[in-house]
DNA sequence: ATCCGTTTCTTGACTCATTCAAGAATTGGC
DNA sequence: GCCAATTCTTGAATGAGTCAAGAAACGGAT
């Protein structure tokens, strides 16, 4: 993806184009599920005077026009990834704090219904798996 | 549940009965999905003098222990129930923050199990299904 | 019942991701 | 190109959670 493709996402959000945001956009995208810091840091690669309030900034933009997504996992600091609108999870280490992309298996879209909704109007269903990564294991192995 | 009762299960889990963690499970039993200052004034009622520390000393035991769960929905602080060890979910509500619990329903086990797990060794899976509450629903009707 | 080593609690300072605020610069429709 | 609105820069503030050192409490052993 190149910079205009990235530009052509923020139009089609009706936001506006901005140097930082195109930035943000490319960084997210080649750093899936990344802390804010390391999009910081990428997006200084590519446009070194951004200020971190700029990239806060666009996150949200971004995040609130569904153009990135913003996770979560408890412990952890807010990630960003660009995957959005696909249903799809995560599995998260508990050693490492790594993340990885986990499909949402074909025919199981019953089980992200709940089953008594106490009144809420549910419009997403998240998924976090938690486990260790194959590093972490090794690792833990060797001990 | 009397005091004997929290007792119990702190022996149970080999851990030193205080008065520090006997108040915390009391306060977490009464107040389900409370954030820490709720529950940190919840346990002076019950010990005044209580340090916030040994109050965040205790919830982490007895999340070690498997006694309470901690919960961290994003962009909330970290809030804790006791009811643990029967899968169920939980319903946050986007504007207020409310959080509701979700039975799993039955049958739906497999859903819970990664298609493709990357390597990683799962151990749980959180679903945190994301909505409207019933008042929420109700004050932007009246907008 | 008391003693002692270990764990836990108190006190108080500190970290750091994130937010807030005011003014300057940029964006995009006219 | 101009102007109003939005976004960015700079710099300070917030606040949940953590760290550290010494004091107190717990509970197994005597």
């Amino acid at each position: 993806m190149g910079n205009a493709d990235y530009e052509q996402l923020l139009r089609g959000a009706s936001l506006r184009v901005t140097r930082p945001r195109v930035a943000v956009l490319g960084a997210v995208t080649e750093n899936a599920h990344a802390d804010t810091e390391t999009i910081l840091g990428a997006v200084r690669e590519r446009l070194p005077d951004v200020s971190h309030q700029a990239v806060y900034d666009s996150l949200a933009a971004l995040s609130a026009a569904g153009i990135v997504r913003r996770i979560q996992p408890s412990g952890s600091v807010a990630r960003y990834e660009t995957r959005v609108g696909d249903n799809h999870h995560h599995v998260v280490c508990r050693s490492c704090g790594n993340i990885a992309d986990v499909d949402c298996a074909v025919g199981h879209a019953p089980c992200l219904t709940a089953s008594d909704d106490n009144g809420f109007v549910v419009d997403e269903a998240e998924v976090i798996y938690w486990g260790t990564c194959p590093q972490c294991q090794a690792a833990q192995g060797k001990n």
